[in-house]
DNA sequence: ACGGATTGTATGCTTCACTAACGAATAGGC
DNA sequence: GCCTATTCGTTAGTGAAGCATACAATCCGT
């Protein structure tokens, strides 16, 4: 008999965080490949849609959101209000916080943005069935819930 | 009727990618919380590990394997030797390339790590069956392979 | 009105991925 | 064997992103 084959932990492909670093490894290598040429990352996309998704939205709500802390949410947002596609607004209702607004600028960007990921989720998804993905996405849905 | 109802890819969160996204930096953010007594990132543990598997492995397959490019694993090879925790040594069979090994310091690391790799997938597993878990592997090496 | 909590902001540090270039060594075609 | 193309390690530079800390303004409960 071998020994630790019970929890199966003795081998690095064993792991599943190892596995789930790999897979978003070649996911966002893709994803940036498919974004060469609007040159938008990941989280810039995520960004634009979800202020799309919620116009007006404080920062603290967007990187709580998108699971990022302030100051991460900070240089991203810059990046996105430098480049012109969204605007930041004091809110009138609390007066800390910044309202975020898309721009027309970036309601393009995000349109555009849109077909590449029709294309990045087509090259992703080829490998399962419709019934796959929803089960791969809620198992990712616990994990990150 | 609403529109795009067919391909269910108007909201963030219809998104594969965006999940994966998300459930990489919940794994990550956990796992810098349980080596930060060790002062590991995930790859070096990878590397670590990796060549554990593997002695006397070339720096190229090691970024091969862990799906990194040469300039990424020269940094990540540099840290660990600064640390003491593998060493270079040329190739004899191909005098282009680096066999890496692990030192006596790599091996404990290694094995404190590995204790806390143990927490760090109960955490993760502990949303799943064993069988739901050897689905999701299974799919996320559809995605990295 | 006071004190604690929240929000945005600024600064700095670290990891990591990518590119481009270079030299050394190897492999393949002839 | 020789010439060329390729591979490998290395270095340097760029950029995105995460995290910690500190500070000021604002809000809220009491």
């Amino acid at each position: 008999m071998t020994e630790n084959k019970d929890d199966g932990e003795d081998r690095l492909g064993d792991i599943l965080g190892f596995h789930i670093r790999l897979a978003h490894g070649a996911v966002y290598r893709h994803f940036t490949e498919t974004f060469s040429d609007i040159d938008l990352t990941q989280k810039q996309v995520s960004v634009l849609w979800l202020v799309s998704e919620h116009p007006g939205l404080a920062q603290v709500e967007l990187g709580r959101r998108l699971q990022m802390d302030r100051a991460t949410t900070m240089t991203i947002v810059n990046r996105l209000e430098a480049r012109g596609l969204l605007r930041r607004q004091a809110s009138q209702s609390d007066r800390r916080k910044q309202a975020v607004f898309l721009t027309s600028g970036g309601v393009a960007a995000l349109d555009e943005a849109k077909s590449c990921i029709v294309a990045h989720e087509a090259w992703l998804k080829r490998r399962f069935t419709p019934d796959e993905v929803k089960i791969l996405v809620e198992m990712l849905a616990r994990i990150h819930d």
